[in-house]
DNA sequence: CGGCATGTTTCGCC
DNA sequence: AGGCGAAACATGCC
């Protein structure tokens, strides 16, 4: 899904739509259960909430989960507050509209190509980790006390059990102003090390808030399909594959 | 044209 | 038991 940052935004938007009336909703049957959806037909959008890249709609009687996988736009009003997602479509087309709902006074859209969306009534939120714009210290007390694990810390931060929010570029921009080798096992690393990485996040995380996106970094996806080299020095950068997702780092400066 | 892509879940194998 | 890797999902883009 986009990450974090994205569902930032895009709960934002959505929070155009409260105090509106839902009068009618589609959803594409392979992404949602169309009876429980539906069931919100004449409810009162009351809130928006945002947990990690997890975003839902709150009525009087229940919450909409909408969970936008890596290609999922949202529209509001007919405007999508990201208009090109990184790795998306660059085009847009009414057959990927996955869910419309509209309201008495406008209406949103989740549009997904690949149709890996997912809409889910009254989601349970309970396993998620602590949300990824806490404060630097919490992160880092939620870090501590998986460091027990011999998982790659680059694997650690991916869990959403763990900290909720981060993708694979703000993991990997992460570790990459941390100084951090992402093999590097939890196990190894000390609590010093664990806050200062803390620390990092929480600054990439603001950053890259105000830039404007996960794809805002220094690793950005640019640099990430040609793998130009280390933006400190331009020595060759590393690619490989690590917990399933493709990794960049600097070995010199990542250890 | 082949391989890759901001992600999660499931399954089989240590 | 628990963790890891691969596969599955589905389709556009480089």
């Amino acid at each position: 899904m986009p990450e974090g940052l994205e569902a930032a935004i895009y709960a934002s938007a959505a929070a155009e739509l409260v105090e509106h009336q839902i009068t009618s909703v589609e959803v594409d049957e392979r992404c949602g259960d169309i009876n429980s959806l539906t069931s919100l037909v004449g409810d009162h959008i009351c809130g928006v909430k945002r947990h990690g890249k997890r975003v839902a709609l709150v009525t009087e009687c229940a919450e909409v989960e909408l969970y936008f996988a890596m290609t999922g736009r949202l529209i509001v009003n007919g405007v999508a507050p990201i208009a090109a997602l990184e790795y998306g479509p660059a085009n847009e087309r009414r057959e990927w509209d996955r869910l419309v709902i509209e309201t008495d006074r406008g209406s949103l859209r989740v549009n997904d190509p690949r149709r890996w969306a997912r809409f889910t009534l009254d989601p349970d939120w309970s396993n998620l980790g602590i949300d990824f714009m806490s404060p630097a210290q919490a992160l880092g007390g939620a870090l501590q006390t998986q460091c027990h694990r011999r998982c790659s810390i680059k694997t650690l931060l991916l869990d959403q059990h763990v900290i909720a929010g981060l993708g694979n570029m703000l993991v990997d921009e992460s570790l990459f102003h941390a100084g951090i080798d992402p093999r590097t096992s939890c196990d190894s690393l000390s609590s010093v090390d664990v806050d200062g990485l803390a620390e990092h996040i929480s600054a990439v995380v603001t950053e890259l808030e105000s830039r404007g996106g996960s794809h805002t970094g220094t690793l950005n996806p640019d640099l990430r399909r040609a793998l130009a080299g280390c933006p400190l020095d331009g020595a060759p950068l590393q690619r490989m594959n690590i917990s399933g997702r493709t990794t960049i780092f600097c070995s010199h400066h990542q250890r």
